[in-house]
DNA sequence: TTAATAATTGCGAATAATTGCATTTTCTAT
DNA sequence: ATAGAAAATGCAATTATTCGCAATTATTAA
């Protein structure tokens, strides 16, 4: 028999039964169990299984990569969600948009806060999951994969029939004359319907985001009641749309 | 049985119960008090549990990682779902619910696959967002936050409207009397409108399902077109089950 | 083909790891 | 404080592994 059968044999084995003993690999394939040891150390060696006292086991899978979510500069966004914090109260219906930003601010809600969280990303719903006074809606519709977010009809539609508080908006960019513009078609018409829906519109971003243009708008400046930032309130950046009338925190 | 067989037992029962205990780990194991205490102090110094006197408990995270999913026995399922991939054919509709059966089976359907998959569970919704093929549709509705799922009418509303030609339904429990019984009112609800919206129903779970009871019913044994199990389908303890005239994979 | 070389295999002895038991120590709940 | 349960410790029996070595088998080069 040859050395490649019997590695192949070793490893269905352990496909099947999660494990194989050495002494057991012997019989069963009539060798000594040194050969079956350098087997499996050869096997080992190759990252295939993982060889213990008395054989082998399958080899520990590395945890999916699709939960796990990297937030680019998340102490900047830190830094700016927590201004944002002083706007949640007890009681509000409260509307939150996907990105990164808003999944920081997710994670720093107030244990106790009792709200209404209407969302359409599955990234900011599974982070409010851990909030048990929170009573958390995840709107529907069709998935758009790279962003974890429904977009679609369906989404539009129980947008449209929300009465909200207030809603927390990500942003692409943002400028004077334009507003806030994205990138996408798709969730340019969520924002709209999010904002349609709430009585405040709050959005949060860093400064990189000032003075930018996408393709889609989204709103005016004069739709927007606040806006927060990395930068202070009163840094010149900000002049011209302290001049507009939004707040800035 | 090998030494890290019992520590991976020993893990998995205390991601499932939050705690252990030596003397009934001893009995389950048929092992010494002793071996169970090495194992123990083994996995304390590896920092994988918190050793406490009579047993053992989970490591205090110190941040929770919502995005973490921890799959119990992940090789069995894996045994599992890789029997129902089978079932799987290019321009089906699909509704998948949730449970981490599902979730492993999510990770394994083929890239390939050019199918429409309707689920309500967030994590198999993340799960098949890696999949380019797949037209992904998430149900919204209230969540159900342990799980990651959402429940309610308005998830039953949107199940009733879809026509699929097959559904992966995951079991608490089932018995040849009352057939599917769920835990939770609400998730009964939902598995009954995913039964009604398909065409071919599948229920995929571990033999120590079989023959169990909770209080929620959810459709008779005639209503499953296909069971798959870790058993061999002509196992002894299928027995009834075959005679009920499902298809076991 | 043949001789030299390399790889593979099995054996025995030495070594190391594992396990259960007896004993002592430590811990917990009254 | 104390009884009873759990844990630590030392020890011996068992079992698995390593190592050196020799025999066998494959491979290579002339």
């Amino acid at each position: 028999m040859l050395k490649a059968e019997r590695q192949k044999y070793i490893m269905n084995k352990l496909f099947e039964e999660q494990k194989v003993v050495t002494t057991n690999l012997a019989l069963d394939l009539d060798i000594s169990e040194d050969t079956v040891r350098r087997d499996l150390n050869e096997l080992d060696h190759k990252k295939l299984l993982k060889k213990v006292y008395g054989g082998a086991i399958l080899i520990a899978e590395k945890t999916v990569d699709v939960f796990k979510i990297h937030i680019n500069a998340e102490e900047q966004k830190k830094k700016i969600v927590t201004k944002a914090l002083s706007l949640l109260h007890d009681g509000q219906v409260i509307i939150m948009s996907g990105g990164t930003t808003n999944l920081v601010f997710a994670k720093l809600i107030p244990e106790d806060l009792k709200a209404t969280i209407y969302t359409y990303s599955l990234t900011i719903a599974m982070q409010l999951s851990q909030h048990p006074n929170i009573d958390l809606i995840l709107i529907g519709g069709k998935m758009q994969k790279n962003a974890m977010v429904t977009i679609g009809i369906d989404v539009i539609k129980v947008l449209s029939i929300i009465k909200a508080d207030i809603c927390f908006i990500g942003a692409s960019s943002i400028n004077i004359s334009q507003g806030l513009t994205e990138i996408g078609y798709e969730v340019s018409i969520v924002k709209k319907a999010m904002i349609e829906s709430s009585d405040r519109v709050v959005s949060m971003f860093s400064a990189d985001k000032l003075n930018k243009k996408m393709p889609h708008g989204v709103c005016d400046l004069s739709q927007l009641d606040t806006i927060v930032t990395d930068l202070d309130p009163n840094d010149d950046r900000l002049e011209d749309y302290r001049k507009s009338g939004v707040n800035i925190l």
